[in-house]
DNA sequence: TCCCATGAAATTTTT
DNA sequence: TTTCATGGGA
């Protein structure tokens, strides 16, 4: 077996330490000894001194939003080394992005030299690192060790062409959802024998898992790999093959996880695979620390004094009831599902028995009130149940932070305490600034409006020379990006989205790679067809057809069944001359390869195989750019030896970088900003439905409740300085007004933190006011005229200081909830003071220019009030003249179900739900 | 082969 | 309402 090549330079010897301190170390030794300690730990507070220097045993770091979490997992690799505990090859650190995998790499390098990280070669994602293991031991997966990695683009396409080759209708059985059903299934670990009877059946009439079993075996077939297979196959490999296993156990000193709360279950057992000893007998104390803890730690434990001990080792973990409890609670949620993973029940294939000897020196970096990828998978429950599965394991916890005012604090920790799965945290700081700004919360009418007046208060704040840069709208859901993109595009605000298509997802790039993974791998079947009729060569579905079916009968890959058949005579001569020249492309640049740099190459197959000419020939206001991303991608190359391992890159790490140099407001999802920060942070859309998520209610439960509020928290704890909170009172959701409530999280902040806005609206080139805590009764104690409804009305029945609490609560989400339709109505029913000012400001409004709709008749499933209103029959009857609160007086003139079709008078043609219009 | 009509879906996303 | 994919027809 060739796996071990001379990267790997301790096999031979296992037990090899690093024996003198190397240069690090004599540096680091240096410093220490007229110091006292290594620079590196300099300005280290005691906690994460404490989790730096307890190199030994599983250690838990609960990091806290902005506590320097990074800084404790470079720092505590960089002293790993510098104390000569191991080589820096043998290190395993996993992260879950590539922008962590960097990140790392480059403050390490900071902290110990550049060339020394180079010796790092476990440093990375799950997935790179499952690459590498992959590739030494392709063959004890089937593969060659050339396997191709597919990307969900190519995985879609592969299934879908499964589907059909089952006979069964690929409409009725999205190809996209059974590649999601795989997704979730690899990340459980499970192959097509392992996953439930239930799920195996629940698609295409039961063929789910011959579904699944023809596409692992298509895969072998092609020689790739899905991104889950690259942590499902080394799982595999180790169960199989322990010889191999036991190297990997003696190569691995230290294991450092970074972002743990993310974990899924198939990274899970990976890790327990990797982290597991063989029980020993000399394992010494039982639950103790192992008898060579280095000193230093003993002592610093002693020094670091005032701060909140770790547990100790055989002390029961002081929040485990509490969560064991509600692990519980969340069985309840969902019995049809059964329990896997760590998660109290049946244990995965994968979870041992725990790990018994305490030598495994596994630290994990990770915070559960930032666990937001439940939904793809990640088992909050890996990190709660850590100390279960490392018994002795010491826990830290990072509270100190850096980063926020102690008002967003003090609104994040309030809010996140309501969640019951958690360990519990609470973040401070030092800061003691009392010019420091409350947490803004403004009410806006509509979407449009909040856009308006989020636009405005950029601008204020941009006058006070704040940079667009240091600030971010952090939005629930992509579609809400919209509005701010064209407000922004009007105000000639310059801005960017984060976290848009990726530069490799583009279809120029896409193809291009398509070409050059041909030329690397002939036996890319996908790749293959993605190109062989690109640019058009009149090679149609009949003669794909032929090529399929040659290859299949031949048993070999497309590319060379398309030689073949181009020299037979099967084929009309048009396609034939095509398939002959394709063929002849792709052999004189397969021998190329060896010749030509790769860079050089790629140009050549791009402009041989005419497909630059295709853009240059495309009229399309995209054809430029894409020859642009054409022209950036063969310059990227030159950063890789070779096109195979630039390929490599592709598939697992390139993305798309932004462009730093522009001053610009950030745009992007609450998912996409963890680990962001702003000095300034806008969070729109706080209303019930849209955050917390109706979808994320509907299925998760009480733990999706949860998962939401976490959310919450982490938008709350990107800010620095000023944080904005905004709900509307109206917001369209497909295309339908519908009216909102405000989110129950907004009720769940501190009195003390928070300071609600009274006039939040701002049209009619009223700016919005900020900064130095006055947004209330600003100028000229402009109320808002068409209510932030239920805020001001309640406002004003309250004594001020007392108002805040109850200002959200009172309509009550909870009936609310209950029955949407109710609180519409009474909505707009006690407004009706406020309604003329209402469609003046429509007036000044030309964005709701009339005739912009047309509607056609179709059955729309509304949510939220459609659902409760859909069985009643409506009300009106068309041609009845009536008002609706945003669009003021109109006749209807159609009526579908509970959709109302009406002729407003100054907003034109609108449809609406029956539930927001009066009868006049 | 291309264009348009039609229908379905409309959280969150890395690798 | 908008966007996207797809299938049918020219």
């Amino acid at each position: 077996m060739s796996g071990f090549s001379e990267d790997m330079p301790f096999f031979d010897e296992p037990n090899a330490r690093p024996a003198a301190p190397s240069g690090i170390a004599a540096r680091a030794m240096a410093a220490r000894s007229h110091n006292n300690a290594p620079d590196y730990l300099k300005g280290l507070n005691p906690e994460q001194r404490l989790a730096v220097e307890t190199t030994e045993g599983p250690v838990l770091v609960l990091a806290g939003a902005g506590t320097g979490k990074t800084r404790v997992l470079t720092t505590r690799i960089a002293h790993i080394l510098a104390t000569g505990k191991a080589f820096p090859s043998q290190i395993l650190a996993v992260t879950f992005t590539n922008k962590a995998a960097r990140e790392m790499k480059q403050r390490i390098g900071i902290l110990i030299g550049e060339g020394n990280v180079e010796g790092m070669p476990w440093l990375g994602t799950f997935h790179s690192i499952g690459v590498k293991l992959l590739r030494r031991h392709a063959e004890l997966a089937g593969l060659r060790s050339d396997f191709t990695i597919l990307d969900t683009d190519d995985v879609v396409r592969l299934i879908k062409q499964l589907i059909q080759a089952e006979g069964l209708d690929d409409k009725r059985w999205p190809a996209k959802q059974f590649a999601q059903m795989i997704d979730g299934w690899k990340n459980k670990g499970q192959g097509p024998a392992d996953i439930a009877e239930g799920d195996a059946r629940a698609f295409a009439n039961g063929k789910g898992r011959e579904l699944y079993k023809a596409y692992q075996a298509r895969l072998q077939t092609l020689n790739a790999c899905d991104f889950g297979d690259l942590l499902c196959h080394p799982i595999r490999i180790f169960r199989a093959n322990p010889d191999v296993l036991k190297e990997y156990h003696k190569r691995f000193r230290y294991i450092l996880v970074d972002e743990y709360q993310d974990t899924n279950t198939a990274q899970y057992m990976w890790l327990r695979l990797l982290a597991q000893r063989p029980q020993s007998p000399r394992s010494g104390s039982p639950g103790g620390r192992p008898p060579s803890a280095p000193k230093s730690a003993v002592a610093d434990r002693t020094e670091a004094g005032h701060f909140r001990p770790p547990v100790a080792e055989d002390e029961p973990l002081e929040h485990s009831p509490e969560w064991d409890a509600s692990a519980e609670g969340r069985k309840d949620d969902r019995p049809s599902e059964p329990l896997r993973g760590p998660r109290g029940g049946p244990a995965p294939a994968g979870a041992e028995q725990p790990v018994s000897d305490n030598k495994v020196n596994i630290c994990c970096v990770g915070d559960d009130d930032q666990s937001i990828y439940g939904w793809r998978g990640a088992e909050i429950d890996n990190i709660l149940r850590f100390d279960k599965d490392f018994p002795g394991a010491t826990i830290i916890r990072l509270e100190r932070n850096y980063r926020s005012t102690a008002h967003i604090l003090g609104a994040a920790s309030h809010l996140i305490a309501h969640n019951e799965g958690r360990f519990g945290k609470t973040l401070f700081t030092d800061r003691d600034e009392p010019e420091d700004d409350k947490v803004h919360v403004h009410a806006a009418w509509d979407s449009e409006e909040e856009a308006r007046a989020v636009g405005e208060t950029i601008e204020a704040y941009q006058r006070q020379k704040h940079n667009l840069n240091d600030m971010a709208i952090l939005v629930r859901a992509s579609f809400q990006m919209r509005e701010f993109e064209d407000r922004f595009v009007t105000l000639g605000l310059n801005y960017r989205v984060i976290g848009g298509p990726r530069f490799y997802e583009r279809m120029e790039i896409r193809d291009a790679l398509a070409f050059f993974r041909v030329v690397a791998q002939g036996a890319d079947d996908l790749a293959f067809e993605r190109i062989v009729n690109v640019p058009k060569r009149g090679l149609g579905e009949t003669t794909i057809r032929q090529i399929h079916d040659t290859a299949r009968a031949l048993r070999v890959p497309m590319l060379e069944a398309a030689a073949k058949l181009a020299e037979s005579d099967e084929l009309k001569p048009k396609p034939r001359a095509s398939l002959r020249e394709v063929a002849a492309n792709f052999e004189r640049w397969q021998k190329a390869l060896e010749t030509t740099p790769h860079t050089e190459l790629a140009e050549t197959i791009l402009e041989e195989s005419g497909y630059t000419d295709m853009w240059k020939n495309d009229r399309s206001v995209e054809a430029p750019g894409r020859l642009e991303n054409l022209k950036e991608l063969i310059r990227s190359m030159e950063e890789y030896e070779s096109l195979r391992s630039f390929l490599e890159h592709v598939a697992l790490v390139m993305d798309a970088e932004q462009n730093a140099e522009l001053d610009a407001v950030n745009i992007m999802t609450l998912h996409s900003a963890k680990g962001l920060e702003f000095e300034t942070v806008f969070l729109p859309g706080w209303e019930e439905g849209l955050f917390p998520h109706q979808r994320a209610l509907d299925e998760g439960g009480r733990s999706g409740l949860e998962e939401e509020r976490r959310l919450a928290y982490v938008g709350l704890t990107r800010a620095k300085k000023n944080l904005h909170l905004w709900f509307v009172s109206n917001r369209r959701i497909h295309g339908l007004w519908q009216s909102t409530i405000p989110s129950r999280f907004l009720d769940e902040l501190p009195e003390a933190h928070v300071e609600v806005a009274e006039s939040g609206n701002s049209y009619g080139g009223y700016g919005n006011s900020y900064g130095g805590g006055s947004f209330a009764s600003g100028r000229g104690g402009r109320q808002n005229p068409y209510g932030a409804s239920r805020f001001d009305n309640v406002g004003a029945d309250t004594e001020k200081s007392g108002a805040f609490s109850n200002t959200y609560a009172t309509p009550g989400w909870q009936r609310a909830q209950a029955n949407r339709t109710e609180a519409t109505d009474r909505n707009w029913g006690s407004r009706s003071g406020h309604q003329v000012e209402r469609i003046g400001y429509g007036e000044t409004d030309s964005g709701y220019g009339a005739g912009r709709t047309s509607v056609k008749g179709r059955t729309i499933d509304g949510e939220l009030v459609a659902k409760s209103v859909a069985d009643k029959p409506s009300p009106f009857s068309v041609g009845d003249r009536v008002f609706h609160q945003k669009f003021g007086n109109g006749n209807i003139s159609a009526i579908e179900g509970n959709k109302l079709t009406i002729d407003f008078d100054k907003a034109g043609q609108k449809r609406v739900l029956d539930g927001f219009v009066a009868a006049v």
